[in-house]
DNA sequence: GTCTATAAGGTGATAGAC
DNA sequence: GTCTATCACCTTATAGAC
């Protein structure tokens, strides 16, 4: 029942690997179609060890979530008041999308939450999420007001930048279907149709 | 086993039902979490009547989504070569967001399986889904070449409208925790917010 | 056509030996 | 700390009465 205190370097060793494993299961099989014996197969531990490192199943998800929330927020926290705005924004853009290519998972772990209602996130989306948003929808608002970018709403510009770029992990499977077998690095196209996209359509006119 | 033949109205009337609760269900848990029990529950069938009707579990989720494709391909499909170029992909942009707003369960079931790698799908994409792309990208090309659209990648495009248009669907639960409590229809905003951006950014210079 | 009952196997979690 | 064994429950699917 209780987890373990005084961390040993097994104990660390072990708890990496079960988060990993859990990344790699729930990200593919999204909560409910994830087993225990799954993640402890994945981890190199037998079922009972596991939940010695964890009290259940869903206390697995919930740090793994919680852990990445950081890592999720990352790209938008750089996002500077006192760059270039549409170099600002392109730059967001190109950051969540390497994130997309480098930590498919994750962004998969996330999706599959949502799309699901968001039942175990839904505090951290109208608490972290939602301050951040509102912060930089500002600064962006202001670069509007002072003539440096296009007349948008900055939350839709925003939701249209995660779901732009999200698409090509949470979708991989899809594009790789559409795309196969023309392309297979079609990350650089993807920047590249991005960026021009963004800049043609933030710009003052 | 075998299913029923000559439908009378009872067992239209009862395979209608099923498959309106599968897709409630189906697209708020997934394949996985969604159990018979609470499709029946929600057909108003025992479990034992309902898997009279279908063999299995997966067969109505088969089912389900084989009978969708048409209704997710159509927008695509109205694509008109002989329209203006940017009317023509901006009548696109909002019939696809039109169709998140009236039949988001049916995108987040596709939502659903795709995230999860579209194990069940697949053979759909390549096929079908893959040739009308295929056939649209080539109309969009040739608009290119005849300098009435921004050079940009058609693929690219394409994808960039079905995640920017089934955000608003897929991910309901986020786009809800941001905007609450500023905005409650968010889809007014995000079909002007859609508009000017893609008449901005493929409109030729 | 629809029901009750139940088989058959999976699944989260625990007990207790080592 | 890790294991084997096991419990209690859930889930898909079927059998057979009505």
């Amino acid at each position: 029942m209780t987890r373990p205190r005084p961390k040993t370097r097994i104990q660390i060793k072990n708890t990496r690997a079960i988060l990993e494993a859990a990344l790699e299961v729930f990200s593919q099989h999204g909560f409910r179609g994830s087993t225990v014996d799954q993640i402890a197969d994945a981890a190199g531990l037998s079922k009972p060890n596991l939940l010695y490192y964890f009290p259940s199943k869903e206390a697995i998800h919930l740090e793994l979530l919680a852990g990445l929330m950081d890592t999720w927020l990352a790209p938008l926290h750089q996002l500077n008041t006192d760059g270039d705005p549409v170099d600002e924004i392109v730059g967001y853009v190109l950051r969540k999308l390497a994130m997309a290519r480098e930590l498919p998972r994750e962004s998969r772990l996330f999706a599959n939450e949502i799309v699901q209602g968001a039942p175990r996130i839904i505090d951290q989306i109208e608490g972290d999420l939602r301050d951040l948003v509102d912060e930089k929808c500002k600064v962006i608002r202001d670069w509007i007001k002072q003539g440096k970018l296009a007349d948008v709403d900055p939350y839709h510009l925003i939701f249209s930048i995660w779901a732009t770029t999200q698409h090509y992990a949470d979708f991989d499977a899809q594009v790789r279907g559409i795309l196969h077998p023309k392309k297979d690095a079609h990350f650089a196209d993807a920047a590249e149709f991005l960026e021009n996209f963004y800049r043609r359509a933030l710009a003052v006119s």
